[in-house]
RNA sequence: GGAGAAUUCGCCUAGUGGCCUAUGGCGCCAGCUUGGAAAGUUGGUUGGGUGCAAGCCCUCAUGGGUUCGAAUCCCAUAUUCUCCGCCA
């Protein structure tokens, strides 16, 4: 949710947000207007209710004679109340209405635009030439016998795997290595619910535009979580967190589940859009001044991980169209993928100022023991999708996989992963 | 799944229709006291909305209802606890 005081003080920053969206910027306009009838309704109400409390406390007071009188008068003001009241609810509802739907404004100076419209900002390794043809994933999980597609179908249907062997193996490992990584920067491991009520999934800004990819179980009335920034998000629901120490940082491990309801033809073959896969999701509740910088570290502690599993990737400043409806500014790394001969989303970090904390209503005392809105960011550590990256990216000519080196001390040593020779 | 109990300002707690502008204690903050501290003592200490402001409104788990008036009465929901049942 955006901020009311800039929708007072600055509806042009808001219009300019929306336009670099690609949003309707009217609806800045309507907002405005929503804005200035709810806080009319409200006064209008606030003074007929201090009448009536005020007539209230009177009828105590009263002798005998007097009491039908003013209660009569009371009957009159308690219906006067009730109308009033119920046109300052309506006023309400409708300002949420209109506010809900205006998407984060965007932090200045991101790429105008939609999807294809990213700035690159850096890439760094060298795309990988082989001197033999190299294999996709798909083929080199089937060879080393560490994902079974097949099998994963067969008992779940498609967009479903499993990882076997030192498949599972390097996934966990994975984790790990990331795990110790956010350690040492302060971030405190939490392995969270996947299954969360309804006001979280809203509070997070899920339910807009990607209601349809989202699991619900109507039974439970509970929402499956697409990553646990979900769950961290709604970790601090309700608070007012001490920021004084500095930030709080969390690095939330769970599975996610997605429907990929939109997405029928794309990525069908092997791991790459799947229903359910795993990650560690970094999570920052900080004083907004900081989120830029916060911002920062988290895309450094990305590249960190990609650099240790030594691949090669880009990092793009995603375009305003292209952001989540909760995001200011998203910085996505993407990994060279050489069956495909193109970079692959691995990580997305997103800065989300107040805009989510917000509606999640979480905030911390400045300096002055005021209370205000804190930012959050999110990014991704690690993910399943790692794996398809990896293994293309160090297969060597017989299909053996080198482990990179910063990996091997989490799976025992082991350096190669070879072809599993049936007997 | 069944039965019962509970939910008050960080924590504990008083409170059974108007004097609740919510009691008291702990904790915390500030002052006094002190050589300094402890003890003592005085004051402060939920959060939100609206308004230029004075102020006003809301907040006793949440949402409704009854009433001139609700922490208090009624209904629904959530959460927690106890017992029984079930349990990969």
């Amino acid at each position: 949710m955006i901020d009311s005081n800039l929708l007072r003080d600055n509806p042009e920053a808001i219009k300019a947000s929306q336009r670099a969206r690609g949003n309707d910027e009217s609806i800045v306009d309507e907002a405005v207007q929503a804005d200035a009838t709810w806080r009319k309704c409200l006064q209008a109400y606030e003074s007929l209710r201090a009448e009536q409390n005020a007539a209230a406390k009177l009828v105590g007071g009263a002798s005998k004679e007097e009491r039908p009188a003013l209660i009569q008068a009371g009957q009159v003001l308690a219906e006067r109340v009730k109308a009033a009241l119920e046109i300052a609810n309506a006023a309400e509802v409708h300002l949420n209405e209109v506010i809900w739907k205006i998407e984060n404004v965007v932090i200045e100076g991101i790429p105008a635009g939609g999807e294809e419209n990213f700035t690159v900002i850096k890439e760094v390794g060298t795309k990988q030439i082989f001197d033999f043809e190299p294999r996709d994933h798909v083929a080199l999980g089937e060879l080393l016998d560490i994902i079974d597609i097949e099998r994963g179908v067969k008992v779940s249907g498609s967009r479903f795997y499993f990882l076997k062997g030192w498949g599972a193996r390097l996934e966990l490992a994975m984790m790990n290595m990331a795990l110790d990584l956010a350690s040492k920067h302060d971030f405190t491991a939490l392995i969270t619910p996947t299954l969360v009520r309804p006001e979280v999934m809203a509070g997070t800004g899920f339910l807009g535009e990607h209601a349809d990819e989202i699991y619900y179980l109507p039974a439970d009335d509970l929402y499956l979580t697409g990553t646990s920034e979900v769950a961290l998000a709604g970790y601090h629901r309700d608070e007012i967190i001490d920021l004084s120490e500095g930030p709080l940082r969390y690095a939330g491990w769970s599975t996610c589940y997605r429907r990929e309801a939109g997405s029928a033809g794309r990525d069908t073959r092997g791991i790459l859009r799947v229903h359910q896969f795993n990650k560690l999701e970094m999570f920052s509740y900080i004083k907004p001044e900081d989120a830029e910088n916060e911002h920062l570290k988290l895309l450094a502690l990305e590249e960190a991980m990609l650099q240790a599993c030594e691949l090669s990737y880009r990092v793009i400043d995603t375009a305003a169209g292209d952001l989540g409806s909760s995001a200011a500014r998203k910085y996505d790394s993407e990994a060279w993928v050489p069956s495909q001969q193109t970079y692959r989303e691995l990580t997305s970090s997103s800065n989300c100022t107040t805009y989510q904390a917000r509606r999640l209503n979480v905030r911390y005392r400045d300096e002055n023991g005021k209370t205000q809105t804190a930012a959050t960011l999110n990014g991704t550590l690690a993910t399943t999708r790692w794996l398809v990256a990896i293994l293309e990216t160090h297969q060597q000519a017989d299909g053996s996989v080198r482990i990179p080196a910063a990996l091997r001390p989490y799976l025992g040593g082991q350096e190669v992963i070879e072809p599993k020779v049936r007997a």
